[in-house]
DNA sequence: ACAGGTAACGGAAACGTTTTCGTAAACTCG
DNA sequence: CGAGTTTACGAAAACGTTTCCGTTACCTGT
């Protein structure tokens, strides 16, 4: 169970410890044959290094922070695994936190992964309050946020283009002759949503048609929120021939309540969502959506932050990519 | 960013850092006056404990490593978030790698967890190969695996009782008057798989109608080879009143291919699935399936290795929770 | 008042690396 | 052949903790 450490092997070798970490680093400082020796006697012991004491040399750990508000949620697990992949071929490990949609628990792994000294956190903030709970995490640790603000704040960003997201959206019903859409909408305090809003707005105005937004109050961008409030909007009379929402959960959950009321997709409403996530490409699903990039996002990211590390006093950056509409089979063309 | 360490705080304090480390840890050997002077000097300097150099000389990193297959997969992502909350709860945190279904990466990543000094390791293995291919890996470090390996192999693990579950499940599609029931499976070297098969077997052979059983080729229990597989069954003749899918992806994979067969469910073919992830409850999917109680068996699995990492000499302990049958709507009774 | 005990703290080793500096031996070259 | 350069390696410091072992100063009981 103890490890064989260089010591063990240096004494066995009879060289000093330091000849047989240069034998590993591949330091041109050492003779041929010693190194192969070496190599070939750490094999035999089943050496193998140990990066908590290398970390605490080298002060640095080669671990980046992951903060996500819940891997439940297709895009953040997809966000996550691509992530993950590319961290590891930069020879990085992920330690990955859930903040559970609530701040204190953010800035609570937050502070934890900074303990742990990592050398980078890569966080999908809850909010817009984010940037300021974390301000003083954020000053100690290169960060970067997949997620825009607003304020002009110091901080680095990737993210899709979201106005230009529900624009686009927005464009395709039109052009498909719908006049009476629906925004629904959720979280209007989060930057990603409101800038989603905002898209949905501007094309209304360029369309000369009149915007109609339903909030939802849960706090989640979740199916269930999606159902509950669709559930109400269905009870009402239905003023309107298309709904554009502001995630694909929320229109999967949109779906649901449809679906129970016996209103047929797109026939009787056309329904489109933002995300493109995996789940939304199932037949049974068939989601008319806006794709995020997400292989895209995760590497620029993880670029991004790389970048940081080595370069701690350059300024922040930022990156928006831009989204892509999909088209599949929950919209329709009306008279 | 030069972080404040004890050194730094025991100077001001006018104190020698081992004092610091006392008054940090709640060691009773120390004065009541200078604890609190010393705490709140740290709260003002903005010291946080460097956790590297604590568990250098600890020999413990509060790390547990996890290793899954993908995270795409909701099974794995709703057990991963369990984990992760409940091993925090715990006061470790978790470092999380893909294995991507691919062998020579588990090994991979296990190698470089296990150099990382985690604690301890949970996996969710790709196979029954895993267990031979990751011997050596787990020797040096406690580990428990979720899934059950057959060969009497001495590590932990923590699973659902798979063969029971099959065994209800087709016992109820039995009940519903079905008696040509096809099992969909998938990856047969899988020891997860081959006791789902084995539970089927067991109840065709217990209720005496003539089990029937077709492969998947494909490697990965996912809805895409859900899907390809069904849409070769479904353009030959349906000789079948309901299937069994060997998991929840691959039952939505066939959900797809019937629905576009025009092949009605459940009118024309019950359906079943196994996991019950969370897609499968959202109406428009509603699928018949059996439950895995994810949050039972991460807490399972996780204090099956707390308990190991605290006494290591200890020999291996297994841990297999009841599965339970969730009725929705893809089954339907027949005459 | 004095031996013995306890409370409160300091000194220093240890954890396993990387790296700087130093130093022999070997080599180069006029 | 000797001065200078290069090659190959060793000694030791450093990273920031925790903890063991001392060492004071003060207290207790008689």
């Amino acid at each position: 169970m103890s490890m064989v450490t260089l010591k063990d092997v240096a004494k066995v070798a009879g060289v000093s410890y330091a000849t047989v970490s240069r034998a590993l680093s591949g330091s041109p400082e050492i003779g041929e044959d010693t190194r192969k020796r070496i190599l070939k006697l750490c094999e035999d012991m089943g050496y193998t290094p140990n990066t908590i004491a290398r970390s605490m040399v080298m002060k640095r750990t080669n671990i980046i922070g992951l903060i996500v508000a819940s891997l439940d949620n297709p895009f953040m697990s997809e966000l996550t695994t691509h992530l993950e992949v590319y961290a590891r071929r930069c020879g990085y490990n992920l330690m990955v936190c859930n903040s559970a949609y609530d701040l204190e628990q953010e800035k609570e792994v937050f502070t934890l992964l900074v303990g742990r000294q990592v050398d980078g956190v890569i966080i999908l903030p809850i909010g817009n309050e984010s940037y300021e709970s974390l301000k003083s995490l954020t000053a100690q640790v290169p960060t970067v946020f997949i997620s825009e603000n607003m304020q002009d704040l110091p901080e680095s960003y990737v993210a899709v283009d979201n106005r230009q997201g529900t624009y686009a959206a927005t464009e395709y019903l039109y052009s498909l002759g719908h006049r009476k859409i629906l925004y629904f909408g959720c979280r209007a305090h989060s930057v990603t949503h409101r800038l989603r809003l905002e898209g949905y707005r501007r094309a209304c105005e360029a369309f000369g048609i009149e915007p109609d937004v339903l909030h939802s109050p849960y706090a989640r961008s979740s199916t269930e929120s999606g159902y509950l409030l669709a559930k109400d909007y269905f009870a009402g009379e239905q003023k309107h021939t298309a709904m554009l929402c502001a995630s694909d959960a929320l229109a999967i959950g949109v779906m649901q309540a449809a679906f129970e009321r016996g209103i047929r997709l797109p026939e009787q409403l056309s329904l489109m969502g933002f995300d493109n996530i995996s789940f939304a490409a199932l037949p049974p699903i068939n989601l008319t959506t806006v794709d995020q990039p997400k292989q895209r996002m995760a590497n620029a990211a993880m670029d991004m932050l790389l970048d940081q590390i080595k370069h701690p006093e350059q300024p922040a950056s930022r990156t928006i990519l831009p989204p892509s509409l999909v088209i599949r089979g929950s919209c329709t063309q009306i008279s």
